[in-house]
DNA sequence: GATTACCGAGTTGTGTACATCCTTACGTGA
DNA sequence: TCACGTAAGGATGTACACAACTCGGTAATC
């Protein structure tokens, strides 16, 4: 309430609207089948459902909310056998971000990573699996400034943010070994630092590539049971 | 007008303006800086000027149209060198096709694949840029069908109409030696053909990932003059 | 003559009433 | 008691009036 919109334009103010809504839903403040009310969203982000509408066609296209006339807007089930093919896709795409426009880290990112690292450490003594999923998300949207393919960047925010809930959905559930998942975590992020302090960037998409495709090779077999 | 839509949804209908208003402006029938008028085209099609602008807005997320507070809706110029990163994730991804999930043709595809050809080969006797790019379009459509990763078919599609306005305005401009561009196009899809008929689907996805590099390579060199 | 302030037309953004649709509960009849 | 029709409630989809904004022309002023 009462944001510090100053000087920002309209666009950004749907921008931070959807970001936030993605956020929950991605958090399971809103969990799968949750109901999202037009008139109830307009009135706590004090707008009108015009507005509103714009931002959850946007979350309907991103495949994270499904509207039906008549009926509702929901929030989509994570569907670990509907996001295979997502999660395939955004193992790859992480693959290449070391080959298409590639970009050498400057000192003040290299400082944030270490910050990032310190965070990791902690979740293995007082880690929840929401504190750990936006740890997650903030050394996701650090890493993606590895490359400066614009198209590629819009592409896997896309793809994380439809394959993520999967995660803490499962974790939530105790479906998953916690403690593990902070481990090998904290491994992958004291690898990429090593991998970019000699600045090989193609080998801190491999270590990315292989952690994705290993976490959901993890998720998958626990779905198995 | 009056079309037949008599069992559609109310989306199927709006998917049917955003891909008229798609091809509209792949065909340059709006051309890049052209505006575009909610009322005008909420007229044309039926309807106010709502529907329409969830129409507009995905477009504008597409990065087709582009619009501004009290000016207008305008069409996006097709800057190669903005688009360059799209078409080089174009050209990765497409790469990806015969890896994720590809799909084995059957019969019918393989029958429509030689009336492509057909049309293709007709090009080289009576094409004009604005026939070549419809079959294009067509040729596209049927090759996203040999994957079924659903993801990567929407980030292609997208980054497809995105980057084919280039071909059109160049070609246009007479800055493209059009008998060789049909001549190469045809010959792609009977080396399609061949690798299809073998059902070797990577082969396929790397024939098509070498002539969009090479085409957009036709491109670039024109445009460094 | 140059500059500046202002007004008006035109466009996109917003708010709101209404239309359309689905669900559910209720009542009526067999 | 069950089945079915019907109406009420609530949700999304649509239409339209109005607000906010930009840009051009015009006239007043220095």
């Amino acid at each position: 309430m009462a944001d510090a919109d100053s000087g920002l334009t309209v666009k950004d103010r749907h921008a931070a609207v959807y970001a936030e809504l993605r956020q929950r839903i991605c958090l399971l403040d809103y969990p799968p089948r949750a109901q999202l009310s037009e008139i109830a969203l307009a009135g706590e982000f004090g707008t009108s459902r015009t507005p509103m509408r714009r931002v959850l066609a946007r979350l309907e296209e991103e495949g994270l909310v499904q509207s039906v006339h008549g009926v509702g807007t929901f929030v989509t089930d994570a569907d670990i056998t509907e996001l295979e093919q997502a999660y395939r896709l955004r193992v790859e795409l992480t693959g290449l971000t070391g080959q298409l426009d590639p970009v050498t880290p400057d000192t003040v990112f290299l400082i944030q990573l270490q910050r990032l690292i310190a965070r990791a450490a902690q979740m293995i003594v007082s880690g929840t699996p929401r504190s750990f999923t936006e740890l997650d998300m903030d050394v996701f949207q650090a890493l993606l400034h590895l490359t400066a393919n614009e198209p590629l960047r819009r592409v896997l925010e896309r793809l994380y943010y439809q394959t993520k809930r999967l995660w803490l959905v499962k974790a939530i559930k105790a479906e998953l070994d916690l403690q593990e998942e902070y481990g090998i975590f904290l491994h992958e992020l004291q690898a990429i630092r090593i991998a970019l302090e000699s600045g090989d960037l193609m080998a801190v998409a491999q270590i990315q590539r292989a952690h994705i495709s290993m976490s959901f090779n993890r998720l998958r077999k626990q779905s198995a049971i």
